[in-house]
DNA sequence: ATGAAAGCGCTAACAT
DNA sequence: ATGTTAGCGCTTTCAT
């Protein structure tokens, strides 16, 4: 904190100006440009924020704000986003969002908001638990982008970047059908929670089209949570007609259900075919190997981080913008083939 | 942002310093508090961080290093730090340390507590993989306080937040002695990260107690991954002489043995007695309900919250501190009695 | 208890 | 290309 430009300049016998010009990549004579990489570097100069805050009403930090940081597929995208920022020179202030906690009772997304934006962030990328954007007023009127992350965008409010989970859903339940599976359970994330409407309609489409009937009983209304998958798998295993394939809607109730299935001692797949979204080391490699829908994480991240980025400076071209990524589906061996069993 | 301390002045009729004085704690008047604090609320009127940072010398930012942030565990303590902070008026820059990515390999610790320090925080919480303070050498220099969590205090480094492991650990291996297990397996974690070097004393110090052999085949190398727990069970199962406990030293590690278990078909505790460090939802769900060692997470972030404040604060007294929290353990159903089994 | 004024480190407008 | 300077919003002496 010690060593300021003024400093840089006395060191180099230059004007501070030239040095801030310096700093923010304006050009310098090629001696000079020595002459003040040198001192910068004896002196160990780094450039006081605070100030440069002042100046320039930018922080270069970003407010970020999601819940569910305890599955695999929030830490890492997190993890992503952070190093993406930082290599644009931002900074990252996160508040995590408590899923099971008082917080999706009181759902304080507005607190947090409006915390950050006092704290002065340049932009914000939010996951928010239902679509309802209240939450985003003073962002608005301070002109604060925002993305969303697992939310459409938002018409004069931000812009949204997410997973097709209708077609990996989709995708994941039609290979069910197709392996002669008619009766398939599910367990169901928060309703109001755009990824779990989607993983519900996608399911629901595919079992339409296939012109499949939809028991309520295999419908399990969860909430994302590994207890719920736990429970879901409780239930479906209590009913007299047992559904023969089960789909685990994210990565919490993936692992809930498959400690159910451990405990029940149900077999995979020869009593129940599985399969679940968000996809994880141990997926591959547990026996049998599990059929998954796999999120893009690291081009979710790239591409809120580039769309944040872009709004920050000022860019605003086709606001709001969706980003919509498609899943991959993991065929592996947690599917039993009905009709192959019919044959023999 | 726009509006600033001299609007409220102006607004108020008082001069500037008053209201800075105000807003800072100092007394005022009644009658101009009253002004003072209708004027703040009509105008929203929030103090510019950076303008206020650049008198001060501080961000009222507090830097936070730490892995493994897909466990629950983990995920926790970042959830409680974050509150506390909030509520003492700093905010929280997190960089999460990636556990089986690169970082763990290259080890950037020194290199992003560096980042946080240029960015100016007032303080750093840190968990490092192992115990090496070389990435402390500037916190040092420029006297910026350093907690470290799951480590001891070093002197004129850091301070320190941790729970008895060893103590956690040996108690819990003490009670599967108890029961009449001799042969019991452990997954350990990453060499020379205090946790899993304590674990692993906690185990070999309760099997010396009880004049128990301690076979290396049933000590398996871990690294904290739920891999390394599935390989474990993989590995214990797979010998002449199987244990009949074992014992998953954190949460991780833990999935991932549970997910062998039913992989293998092997019940708990019939075939196997389980018990686990770190303590979760679902472990008291399951059935059976899982042993396990609780770490006091919300004391932990505590603790660790309070001693930083003081140190932001000045308060050096006792420098460096060790606070070491003791963990509690939770006896329930997945530990077999084998005197019992005798008798039967 | 309140006010006037200096200045934290930097950027940006303007002058050279 | 480089230098001079005003001022961002706040805290903090120092007066009053």
């Amino acid at each position: 904190m010690a060593v300021t430009i003024k400093d840089v300049a006395k060191e180099t016998n230059l004007a501070i100006s030239t040095i801030s010009k310096f700093i923010n990549g304006g050009n310098v004579r090629e001696a000079n440009r020595k002459k003040i990489e040198e001192a910068i570097d004896r002196l160990g100069f780094v450039p006081n924020d605070a100030a440069r805050g002042l100046r320039t009403f930018r922080t270069y930090t970003v407010g970020m704000i999601m819940g569910g940081a305890s599955n695999q597929h929030t830490a890492a995208l997190i993890s992503e986003t952070q190093k993406l920022l930082r290599n644009r020179g931002y900074s990252l202030t996160f508040i995590p969002l408590g899923m099971a906690e008082e917080d999706i009772k009181t759902y304080r997304l507005k607190e947090y908001v409006d915390y950050l934006i006092d704290r002065g962030v340049d932009g914000l990328l939010i996951t928010p638990m239902k679509r309802n954007i209240d939450f985003l007023k003073n962002a608005r009127e301070q002109k604060i982008p925002v993305v969303m992350m697992e939310e459409r965008g938002i018409e004069g409010e931000a812009d949204g970047v997410m997973v097709d989970c209708t077609g990996g859903s989709y995708e994941v339940v039609e290979h069910l059908i197709k392996n002669g599976h008619r009766k398939i359970g599910i367990v169901t994330g928060p309703r109001g929670k755009l990824t779990a409407d989607e993983r519900r309609t996608g399911y629901i489409r595919a079992m339409e089209d296939y012109g499949l009937p939809i028991y309520k009983e295999y419908m399990i209304e969860g909430d994302y949570t590994a207890l719920s998958g736990y429970r879901s798998i409780e239930q479906l295993w209590s009913l007299n007609e047992r559904p023969t394939a089960f789909f685990a809607t994210n990565y919490d109730t993936c692992l809930g259900a498959l400690e159910a299935i451990r405990e029940f001692g149900i077999r995979i797949p020869e009593d129940l075919s599985f399969v679940t979204f968000d996809d994880f080391d141990l997926a591959a490699v547990i026996r049998p190997h599990l059929t998954a829908v796999r999120q893009p994480i690291a081009k979710i991240a790239e591409m809120a981080c580039e769309l944040l980025y872009r709004r920050m400076n000022g860019d605003t071209a086709d606001f709001p913008r969706t980003i919509r990524l498609k899943p991959e589906c993991f065929y592996r061996d947690s599917v039993l083939d009905l009709y192959d069993r019919e044959k023999v």
